[in-house]
DNA sequence: TGTAAACATGCAAATATCTCGATATGTCGT
DNA sequence: ACGACATATCGAGATATTTGCATGTTTACA
């Protein structure tokens, strides 16, 4: 339902919404949950670490160790990344593992780096 | 103080953090504080009319009218942007020009591009 | 069936964020 | 100096976010 999902595969390579054409109402309710997720610095590690994983996916029971923070408190982060179209989820009988949705990442620079480039 | 400020001009091209090498504590401390005032819809519009206003910059006057929300709140919203260091501003008489860094942007859009290339 | 392990969810407290109205600050013309 | 205009800041209320503890759910294995 995210801005991740309307345009996850196809995504605007060049003179994206931010430079080109100002952004509607609407889309920026649509793109700004998915940069607020990523603008908290435990779910930035946390996306930086499973992007970086072998296999680009990681086990929630190897991420937990990479935190001063309590179980859930990682799992809740991982909730709001994989809500906002961030992460895959995929469980393997008792482990759950996560995906970096490079895809997602490639939109979100894709949208940012018109004015940048 | 931010990231933006650490690596402006000379951004990763390639191969960032969130793909390459896991984020640092500190540097997700530093990074996440600009994608947080990116995470805000009416601030990604901000963004969007500052970054797409003809000759790059907008005055605080015509910002305002795209909004159906009060002047200091705007106000606020671009303090906001420009501490992130997302945005310049210059005081012109009486009227502020708020200009997007689109180094910054780049800088951003690099920085989440590795795992979406 | 029973127990243990891996994650998720509910609840509640501390803190942060967004918004407005009121007011302060700075600039220009008269 | 004064009044008018453009922005910024202050103070406060409503809402949202982050976090931990306790508990639920699912899976595996004895």
């Amino acid at each position: 339902m995210s801005f991740l999902d309307v345009a996850p595969t196809a995504a605007p390579v060049c003179c994206s919404p931010v430079s080109g054409k100002p952004l509607s109402h609407d889309e920026a309710e649509k793109i700004a949950p998915v940069l607020k997720a990523l603008g908290e610095p435990v779910r930035l590690r946390l996306m930086s670490l499973i992007a970086a994983h072998a296999g680009g996916e990681a086990c929630v029971c190897d991420l937990n160790e990479s935190f001063d923070l309590s179980q859930p408190t990682i799992s809740r982060h991982l909730k709001i990344l994989h809500d906002a179209g961030l992460l895959e989820r995929e469980k393997r009988g008792v482990w759950v593992y996560y995906r970096a949705r490079t895809e997602a990442l490639g939109s979100l620079a894709a949208l940012l780096k018109g004015a940048g480039a």
